[in-house]
Parts: C-alpha cells; structure tokens; sequence
RNA sequence: GUCCCCAUCGUCUAGUGGCCCAGGACCGCGGCUUUUCACGUCGCUAACGCGGGUUCGACUCCCGCUGGGGACGCCA
C-alpha cells in the first residue's frame, strides 16, 4: 500500500477514539498527549474515529466527542469536520481499503480464511474451560493451512501469525518491551462482515494515514506487538510507540460510571475550566519539576515523553479542584473576560436572564479567591447579582434582631454622604462612626452583612458595599433595619 | 493460569550512586492575619513494599519475592 510520507522531522499523532458513549476522562488525557505533542513540534495531530463496533457506535457520541475536544480546546488538523489528505477519517467509510489490504494479506500467503463458526469457537472455548478453567484459549489454527475453502460460506480472515520469535520494540514511555511470539495466536483481520477488527483497523489507517508515533494508554500496550507483526507483514516502517500510564479509581481499580464522573462532559457541568481540566489529566503521569500549574501555552512549551512517569496512578478529586481553584483564582490563567464567559451560563442556570457583565467583572476580586469551580463562583456572585439578596433564614434569625436596627441605620448614614465609594474609604467612614458611637466594627459587622447579602459569611463588608454601589447598599441596610424592627 | 507492565508520604509526584536521616503539591491538623467566609502566610503529621546482591557508598544498578494493574473476543 502506498505510505504517505511523515514529512521530514514533522511528527503525525493521533486520538482515535470509538464513539461509543460518553468521552471518558481517560481518553481525554490520551487525547492531550497527542495534542500538546503536535503543537509543541508543529506536527499534525489526526481525530480518527474508530466506529467499527457497529452495536455500540453513535452519531450522538460522536458529536459528543467533537464538542468534547473542541470545548477542551483541542483542535486537530486533520479527521471529520476539517478533512484532510488522507480521509476519510471514519473506519466505517473505509472498509474497501480494508477489505483490499485484507485480501492482500491472503493473497501473499499472511492470512488466511477461516471459515469456523462463532458457534465452533464457542463450543472449544468451553471445552478447554471445563479440562483446565485457568488456561488460555487460542485459536487452534483449524482453518490456517486449508484451502478448501467452501462456497458461498462465511468466513472471517485471520492472521498467520508467527509461532516463534519476539516482538521487541522500545516505548518512548516504558523503554524496551520483549513479548514472544509463542503468545499470539491467529486473530481475526476482518469480520465475517467485511469490518475489520481494532488491530487490523488502526495498523491499516495508522500506515495509510502516515503516523509517526502512535501514543495511546498502557491497556494497549498488550496490542503493539500484535499490530507491529502486521507493519512488518505489510512491509511498512515502525512508527514510535508510547504508552501512558492509567488513570485509576481511588479503589485502584479501573476508573469507571461508579466511581463518579468519568465524562468530559460532567466535569464541564460540574463547572471546571477547560484549562483547569487539562491541567489537572496532565500532571497525572507527567511532571515538570516541582511546577503543578500550568497554562496551556506553557503545557506545550514544557511537555515531553521522557517527563512522563510509569506507574499507574488514582484519580483525586480533591486536587482536581485544588487546580481547578488555582486557576479561577489567577487573572493570568483565568483573565476577567473569559472568567465571565466562562461562569455566565451557570448564572443563567441558576436564573438570571441578562447578565449583567460589568457587575459580575467588578465582583470578581471578591469571587475568584473562594471560588473552587464555576458553580461555586456563580452562588458567590449572586447576591451582586439580584435585586435583592436571597435571605438565609437562619442569618436572620441570628443577625437581624432589634437591637440591630440602630446599628444598621447608622452604618448607613455614616457611609451615605460619602464622595468616594471605594473599599477604604467607605472603611475610613464607617470607623470614624463607630469611633464616635464608641462601638466596634464586630458590633455591626454580621448585622450588617446578613442585610447587604443574606447570609453570614461573604467577603468582606466593605468591598461588597463598594461592588453594590451607593444605591443598592444603602437600600439593602434599610430594608435589612425594617426586617428587624419587625421582629419582637 | 499465561504473557506484558508497574512499585517514593493517604493521593499526584521530584529524585537517574554520594547534594536525601528524601523535596514540592493536594488532603488532614495547628499558629498568624481577620468584621464572617475565604485568600495569604508560617508550621506539623506522613513515604523509598520485602529479601538478597553489586559498590567505599544505594531511593537510585542487578536478581528474587510480594503486591498492584493490563491483556488473553468475529469489543475497542
């Protein structure tokens, strides 16, 4: 088959993922790999979809996994959508190539026809479970030598696969890897349908498609050796190979729907960052010195297989929202507009219909040091946000008291002629106030912080009275002096 | 069971023979700051799985063990 050059020193990755679902987290790290790779070498990064399994493959999914990526910010150069030279970039719209490549193979004496049954191959499985429940089932080569092939029979093409030897090969991740020969057997190319088998179908589009370096998770590993058997059937060159090691559940077990979210898309609910969650899969199996927040930019600068690690690891909620929080708490990483862009559609979740984005960019001091994900920022904006503070019932009980009622409308009056409204200098007043009246400001503080946002922890009194504005904060008091005036 | 892979604090990791009685981050716990909640800041707890080698010297190299993971489909 003809193979597309690589181009010189330009690196081709790819994600191949089946669209049979949701894009699971793991596959996004996968993803990532690959992407910051091409981006950091100005190589070519490929979206292939691997839709072979025609029982569980979905348009839905595989929309999900465009918007996925493209959410996440990770374009590819190549693959549906886009196009590119060496297209299609389904498998199900390239199963002549398939079929072509497959009957090559016979027709060189490298496979072969097998005409066994599923019912066969069922029938010897069972039987080697009932003599020996431990071993191994392989394919007892019926069909490798025969060719009597009857007519008009189904039949699935297999590989002849060497019996003796090993495959060695070195992963950019894990070094040199020996598997013998002795452990393969003659697995199926292609299906009595005509569509290939994973093996068969990525060796196919990884040669036809000119990949350099084929990236993918470690419970692949156990698949290169196999695949590489097929480059050198077909004649064609190696590309590199690395292996990433797996992101576990916190049972050590394989990260699945319950052990939580496992799904781009929830975390995306959940209301982290695209940065933030590429940040997070990043650093999980791959360092950078002591550094553990990173820009996307600075991911591709400092991104490279020898920094990935080897071991296996477990998935950490509670440093994904560590991350999270580092980047909504940076300007640099989150900058105020993206902040706002980011956070609006969880505001309009909870029920604004207009945003007010000049309002929620001067609240953003406030928010962005307590806010841990998106719908954390969203609860912290919205007494900014509301015309009228959605009251705790329990703050009020405790802070809104008559004994309050003074306290509340002298606050006021001490800030209401004030000229400027800045943070210190409505400080300066309210002190010079409570100077007079004798009073401190723990005095007055709860009370009044019940009245300007409903609730009996925000951020601090004076900053939240400067982001209201005049107007609102002197409403918010007096209403807030009227609710416990009306107490008894 | 067979083959492959892995092994540093609870978790993510730094460490490529002496810089390590092991560093950073998260978590947890204290202190400071403080009008609340946070932020910040200071500090504490906590690890080289075990046993053999090699070496003047092993977290680092080799072997074995143990433990964990992956795979063994006309799934990917």
């Amino acid at each position: 088959m003809t193979v597309p050059s690589g181009g010189p020193g330009k690196p081709r990755v790819r994600f191949a993922p089946s669209p049979t679902g949701y894009l699971h987290i793991g596959g996004v790290r996968t993803a990532l790999f690959n992407w910051l790779w091409a981006r950091k070498t100005g190589g070519t990064f490929v979206l292939r979809i691997e839709d072979t399994d025609r029982e569980r493959s979905t348009d839905e999914s595989r929309q999900v996994i465009f918007d996925a990526l493209t959410w996440l910010g990770m374009d590819w150069d190549e693959g549906p959508q886009v196009g590119g030279n060496f297209g299609p970039y389904t498998q199900t719209e390239r199963l002549a190539l398939y079929r072509e490549q497959a009957d090559k193979l016979v027709a060189e004496g490298k496979a072969y026809r097998c005409y066994a049954t599923r019912e066969e191959l069922d029938a010897a499985r069972e039987e080697l479970k009932k003599r020996d429940p431990k071993a191994e089932f392989k394919y007892p080569g019926w069909w490798r030598d025969r060719t009597d092939w009857p007519e008009g029979k189904k039949y699935v093409i297999r590989f002849k696969a060497p019996q003796t030897g090993v495959v060695t090969y070195v992963d950019k991740v894990f070094g040199e890897v020996t598997t013998p020969n002795s452990e393969q057997q003659d697995f199926v190319l292609l299906r009595s349908d005509g569509v290939p088998l994973y093996n068969f179908g990525a060796v196919v589009d990884d040669i036809t498609m000119g990949m350099t370096l084929v990236a993918r998770g470690r419970d692949h590993m156990v698949n290169t050796p196999p695949q590489i058997l097929l480059y050198e059937a077909f004649g064609a060159p190696l590309p590199d190979f690395a292996h990433l090691p797996m992101m576990l559940a916190p049972s050590g077990k394989k990260l699945s729907k319950r052990d939580g979210a496992v799904s781009v898309t929830e975390y995306k609910d959940m209301g982290y960052t695209p940065d933030a969650v590429l940040n997070y899969l990043v650093r999980f199996g791959w360092s950078h010195g002591d550094q553990e927040v990173f820009s996307k930019q600075q991911l591709i600068d400092a991104f490279s297989w020898e920094a990935c690690g080897r071991g296996d690891g477990k998935f950490d909620t509670k440093k994904f929202l560590a991350i999270s929080f580092e980047h909504l708490k940076s300007a640099e990483l989150t900058p105020d507009d993206a902040y706002v862009a980011r956070v609006t559609p969880f505001l309009e979740a909870r029920g604004f219909s207009k945003v007010d984005v000049a309002k929620v960019k001067s609240a953003l001091p406030a928010v962005r040091e307590r806010a841990r994900t998106l719908i954390e920022a969203a609860d912290a904006l919205d007494f900014f946000l509301r015309d009228e503070p959605v009251m705790d019932a329990k703050a009020v009980e405790k802070f809104l008291v008559p004994a309050s009622v003074p306290l509340l409308r002298g606050l006021a009056d001490s800030i209401r002629t004030s000229e400027a409204w800045a943070e210190a200098d409505l400080d300066a007043k309210a002190h010079a106030w409570l100077a007079e009246k004798g009073l401190l400001i723990k005095d007055v503080a709860q009370s009044a912080r019940v009245a300007l946002t409903g609730r009996s922890a925000s951020p601090g009194l004076f900053q939240v009275i400067a982001i209201l504005g005049r107007e609102t904060a002197l409403a918010r008091l007096e209403a807030a002096a009227k609710i416990a005036a009306a107490r008894t």
